[in-house]
RNA sequence: GGGGCGGUAGCUCAGUUGGUCAGAGCAGAGGACUCAUAAUCCUUUUGUCGUGGGUUCAAGCCCCACCCGCCCUACCA
């Protein structure tokens, strides 16, 4: 059965534990969990990965400041992420943690092929550095002011001549490979106003990248070298591979899931994502990746999120403020995907109010008590079905395919804006239906009525799984439908069976004063 | 400086390759109904489609210039 199914491999990028997560972070795994949840719904043999970048200047930069060592710190740190997905409902598979013992066996491996392919040589790294702000400055961002010392123009910190020995990586032989690869996989990067960013920065040529440090030890050491660490994105982007059983590139896991169906990235990271760690994957002999997505980032009441501002919001308060499937949902409504997105107290209570309990938790309980009244309490038995009947069941059919069609590309918006748009219509039938008016006046007729509706509704929970775990499960157990088969995509097209006993009803959906 | 993207009703935004394209949702106003979580349904107000030119029989949609906003511009996640 299991070797049947498709492999479906998605990852989110692992987060940087050098602090504690955020509603950004938050963003990122609500999304790619929603896609992990569609595509084992529609029969898929999903492998979801998110975790942690443990390694890096930063750490322990950070670790030396709290007084503990950096293991400790990323202990800590991607404990609180890891209890950040769990409380977020995140269905992963493998939380990765680049200290994990195979992670280091496989970036050491990528380095190896890539040293093999000739791709990688010792130099030294010259250049502007600033003691203070521990790193490079370019050459054209740097001046000479009038006490003769050269400044960096942006952060106005005094910087020096310095060399380093550094391995490289020979990017710079990257260049027309990359252009090559972004001409014929269109849809690698998305969307398309960030890809063509990329794009466009590659044109204009790439120097090769310094991809080892010896200032620091707190990273892969690089085989062969025990002064050098890995430059942290080599290590981090290589989590992706580590996941799915590289090195061992015969194991059956890597020849399943490897290359990775989407990397779901901030826009952020997009050049490590779009363009180094292909050419990496090139140099390495390893099949790309077929798409990286890169989402925008969320502002609070379209002001960035910064904690001097003090608007740094915890993911866990939000969900006690407004409930789990309500901010799944929100987000993944409201902002289209790949956009940068704003949040605000109105507009959350908005979208719970009236997509949530009014137009979708309404027409359940409405059509569900009618029949709980005067169906017995269960599924009605339709009889010969109106134009009005066929045309809705007919609208919410097609709903499935526009769904698989908006998640192929991440566009979570359109897809739930397409269902309820659906809903809408329903709401409108129901009225214009009018079955408690054919109570008194044709039973069968409103038998029919209602069945068509909750045949919608159903097939609505059933599509809004991925978005809203809990809530949907709730939709479907008041419509007798058990867990399991009859809760996968495969079910869309059955219908609900006359006679099928039905709990009592109960809102499913709160609504909350503005 | 170079580059990428935006500027469409009060708000958030849709608008494929130019020809009912001036729209949706929310908010506001009026009405209807009572099955339902005072929910739902119907009707309805506002737009010089950033500015100025141009191409065309025809332009939010193409071209040019300009104004405004956001983002990127390599080795600090």
């Amino acid at each position: 059965m299991t070797s049947e199914q498709t492999p479906f491999f998605i990852t989110t990028a692992i987060s940087y534990p050098n602090g504690v997560p955020h509603i950004g972070h938050a963003y990122e795994v609500i999304a790619t969990d929603a896609m992990a949840r569609f595509k084992r719904l529609d029969g898929y043999d999903v492998f979801f990965m998110t975790g942690t970048d443990e390694h890096g200047q930063k750490m322990l930069q950070t670790a030396e400041r709290e007084g503990i060592t950096p293991r400790e710190l990323a202990q800590r740190n991607s404990d609180a992420f890891q209890a950040m997905n769990d409380e977020l409902g995140i269905s992963y598979d493998r939380f990765i943690r680049t200290t994990d013992s195979d992670h280091y066996a496989a970036a050491q491996a990528i380095w190896k092929r890539m040293e093999a392919n000739g791709d990688i040589y010792l130099d030294k790294y010259a250049g502007w550095y600033s003691v203070r702000d521990e790193a490079f400055h370019a050459e054209d961002d740097t001046e000479v002011r009038e006490d003769g010392l050269r400044y960096s123009k942006e952060t106005d910190t005094e910087v020096v001549w310095t060399e380093e020995e550094s391995y490289f990586f020979r990017l710079s032989a990257y260049q027309d490979k990359l252009l090559e690869l972004y001409k014929s996989q269109p849809e690698f990067g998305a969307p398309h106003t960030r890809f063509n960013e990329v794009i466009r920065f590659v044109e204009r040529g790439l120097e090769d990248l310094s991809i080892s440090r010896t200032t620091f030890d707190w990273g892969v050491p690089v085989p062969g070298n025990k002064d050098h660490v890995m430059y942290v994105w080599v290590d981090a982007l290589t989590n992706y591979l580590t996941g799915t059983g590289f090195p061992d590139i015969e194991s059956e896991s890597f020849k399943k899931y490897w290359p990775a169906d989407v990397h779901v990235i901030g826009k952020d990271i997009s050049r490590f994502h779009a363009i180094y760690w292909p050419a990496f994957l090139m140099s390495a002999k390893l099949p790309l990746p077929k798409r990286v997505m890169i989402h925008g980032f969320l502002h609070n009441n379209g002001v960035k999120m910064s904690k001097s501002l003090g608007n740094v919001v915890a993911p866990a308060d939000f969900v006690s403020q407004y409930g789990l499937d309500q901010v799944r949902y929100f987000f993944l409504r409201e902002v289209p995907f790949g956009a940068d997105g704003s949040y605000s107290h109105d507009s959350i209570v908005g979208r719970m109010n009236s997509d949530l309990a009014n137009n979708l938790g309404n027409l359940a309980q409405r059509s569900l008590s009618m029949v709980a009244k005067n169906c017995g309490g269960a599924v009605p038995t339709p009889v010969e079905l109106t134009d009005a009947d066929q045309q809705i069941l007919a609208d919410a059919g097609k709903l499935l395919e526009i769904c698989r069609d908006t998640f192929s590309r991440q566009d979570f918006s359109k897809a739930l804006e397409a269902i309820w748009t659906v809903l809408g219509d329903t709401n409108a039938y129901f009225a214009d239906q009018a079955p408690w008016v054919l109570r008194k006046t044709d039973l069968a007729r409103m038998e029919t009525v209602l069945y068509v509706t909750l045949e919608v509704v159903r097939r609505v929970a059933l599509l809004v799984q991925p978005v809203m775990p809990a809530a949907a499960a709730s939709l479907l157990e008041v419509l007798g439908q058990p867990e399991g088969s009859a809760r996968e995509f495969g079910s869309f097209d059955t219908v609900l069976v006359a006679g099928t006993e039905l709990p009592p009803p109960a809102p499913i959906f709160p609504k909350l004063d503005s």
